[in-house]
RNA sequence: CGGGUAGUAGCGCAGGGGCUAGCGCACUUGGUUCGGGACCAAGGGGUCGGAGGUUCAAAUCCUCUCUGCCCGACCA
């Protein structure tokens, strides 16, 4: 490509609101440019290296035997009522009539458009197992995009659904693609971990994330140093201590200006562990069936010196989505914010309660009735609930396999992989015939990789105070050939061979200077430079300069697109030799 | 949806009741320069986010509204 004719420029400064690195540059190398909030466009630069991204994921996904197909995008809304989907997702998917006043949406992934296809398409055991996968855009209406392609409202996705018979068969799949997932972002370059992750609205049971660690991410992963156990923190477990002690008899006592843990603790003399806290949420309950919606009181009570984890929260309540209670709220059950505790409340409300609360003896709560706690409360003696474990993981706290303290980072999701099961299978009644003729829901997963996002994480971590420096395997192009010479027929010339030679040529054929071509050139970061100047050509020579190490070399003019193919082929290997084979354990 | 912040040329910004709305970069033309964001000269480009209001006079003050960004809620 002549960038004489290049669509996009460069940018000298940097547009408001681009605050990493990454997104930075994508947006003044001409990668990428914005259209609203969370809307990208992706101009020929960042397309190209999409495109290398999705020749990637296309190689290791036919290499675990899926197929290739697409769907639509529109989505009539009866098959996500079916799932009751329709109802159970909030504004994130977008609605609308069409023409004849049919309920549409955009659909936000596929689980519903491709267990439709597939109850047609597999109806007896002989054709199990079956996986397909899509590259297609998506549109979630996300309420807060942010940092250019790492959240975004629409964006391509990767999705993959697989069918199987029976939990073997999907095991077997949920590993394929658990080993294919690693390969394909080793291979893009991008340095990933797998975690084990709250399955969310996706439902089913197993899943886990890929995620790019790294500062700008969102999620934060709770890792082990010393055994390897990872989690994200929505669901990651941690070993608690228990203090269990002979019940003793329930006291009033009066404690004023004492209405969070560390007041209490301090009127009282106790050690946070041995309080017990009340947070009170606000559940939305769906009934999947005609979408009706219920609201309800949730008593979280964890021990003091813990904090909540909502996911946790969420999923043992079965709650849809969970907010702040009101303060009217909590008052209607009878408890008093501040001092409250589930002893001698009343009403409607889901009491759950964390094992350390359950497992410790004589805590500290509230007696519901302002300036006042009640001493050597029990859970099972005094009040009841449901018992499971709903408090946060947090750095320091000790290994639930080891007992070593953990670490929290934080990180970017790239990818995930969900065991389903038969969730939309029998929602949906997609069955197959198994050898005595019984009707059997087929067993589904479905996997994700977020393209661009997978780009926007390659940015950032490829590059320097110059520009991008992305690894040839997703590089837009393989070589910049920088003309610094009037006279074009050389430079032409060679542009022609390598092109020839089957070599991807960016050709800075513009009548610039040469400091700008070379900003622009590092602000690309194509992987190798050729510099065409009248200094070394003179001596029949070009120079070459390999924008990730800055080392430059010349060779013979004849040479040239030997020894680039040469070069692509040795920064290939480099990357090849990096892949990750990673199995499942 | 809450809190904050900002919308003035393609990009980055200044100007805060008054006369022709500026600056840097980018762009056009001519000339010089020519291996790390050159120089000189002459130019082009603006519904000052939008609507309404106050005023002799509004980019500037007021009201409403739209949009972007950041934080939170939220999120596969």
């Amino acid at each position: 490509m002549r960038m004489s004719r290049m669509f996009s420029k460069t940018l000298r400064e940097a547009p408001n609101g681009a605050d990493t690195k990454g997104y930075e540059y994508l947006l003044r190398a001409g990668y990428i440019r914005q259209m609203g909030a969370g809307i990208f466009s992706l101009l020929p630069l960042g397309f190209r290296a999409t495109e290398k991204i999705k020749a990637i994921i296309r190689s290791e996904m036919e290499a675990i035997g899926a197929e290739e197909m697409e769907m639509p995008v529109v989505n009539p809304a009866d098959i996500w009522k079916e799932t009751g989907r329709y109802y159970s997702i909030d504004k994130e998917m977008s609605r609308f009539k069409d023409r004849n006043n049919r309920d549409m949406v955009l659909a936000m992934t596929h689980e519903e458009a491709v267990t439709d296809i597939a109850r047609g398409e597999v109806d007896s055991y002989k054709r199990l197992p079956r996986l397909v996968y899509q590259m297609q855009t998506k549109w979630r209406d996300d309420p807060r995009p942010r940092a250019g392609l790492i959240r975004v409202r629409e964006f391509t996705m990767l999705d993959s659904y697989s069918f199987d018979r029976d939990a073997a068969g999907l095991d077997k799949v949920y590993r394929d693609h658990y080993r294919a997932y690693f390969r394909i972002f080793s291979r893009c370059g991008l340095p990933s971990i797998a975690v084990g992750a709250d399955s969310g609205m996706m439902g089913g049971k197993i899943s886990h994330e890929y995620m790019y660690l790294s500062p700008i991410g969102e999620d934060t992963i709770i890792y082990c140093p010393e055994c390897g156990y990872t989690a994200n923190r929505q669901i990651a477990k941690f070993s608690k201590e228990y203090f269990p002690e002979e019940m003793k008899e329930i006291e009033k006592r009066e404690t004023p200006e004492s209405k969070t843990i560390e007041a209490l603790a301090e009127y009282l003399g106790v050690d946070p562990k041995k309080t017990a806290k009340c947070v009170f949420m606000v559940g939305s309950f769906i009934n999947d069936k005609n979408g009706e919606e219920e609201d309800k009181l949730i008593v979280a009570v964890v021990r003091g010196d813990l904090e909540v984890e909502e996911s946790k929260l969420s999923n043992a309540a079965r709650a849809n989505a969970l907010r702040p209670a009101h303060e009217e709220e909590i008052t209607a059950c009878g408890m008093v914010p501040g001092y409250a505790s589930p002893i001698g409340a009343k009403g409607d409300f889901i009491c759950i309660v964390d094992d350390s609360v359950a497992k410790s003896n004589n805590l500290v709560a509230g007696a519901n009735e302002a300036g006042y706690h009640l001493l050597n409360t029990n859970y099972g003696r005094d009040y009841s609930g449901m018992v499971a474990d709903i408090a946060s993981a947090r750095d320091g706290f000790a290994c639930p396999v080891c007992g070593k303290p953990l670490k929290a980072s934080k990180g970017v999701e790239i990818g995930n992989i969900f065991q389903l099961g038969t969730r939309y299978s029998e929602a949906m009644n997609c069955t197959y015939q198994d050898e005595n003729g019984k009707q059997v829901p087929v067993v589904m997963g479905s996997y994700g990789i977020g393209v661009g996002r997978l780009l926007a994480c390659l940015a950032e971590e490829y590059n320097d105070e110059g520009g991008l420096k992305l690894p040839v395997s997703v590089a837009p192009y393989q070589v910049h050939l920088v003309s610094l010479v009037k006279e074009t027929e050389i430079a032409d010339k060679i542009y022609e061979d390598l092109e020839k030679a089957g070599i991807e040529v960016l050709y800075d054929d513009r009548k610039e200077t040469a400091g700008v071509k070379f900003a622009d050139a590092d602000l690309i970061g194509i992987p190798l430079r050729i510099t065409l100047g009248n200094r070394s050509l003179k001596e029949g020579k070009v120079e070459v300069k390999i924008r990730e190490s800055g080392e430059t070399t010349s060779f013979l003019l004849e040479d040239i697109a030997d020894e680039i193919k040469a070069e692509i082929m040795r920064e290939q290997q480099e990357i090849d030799s990096r892949i990750v084979n990673k199995e499942l354990d």
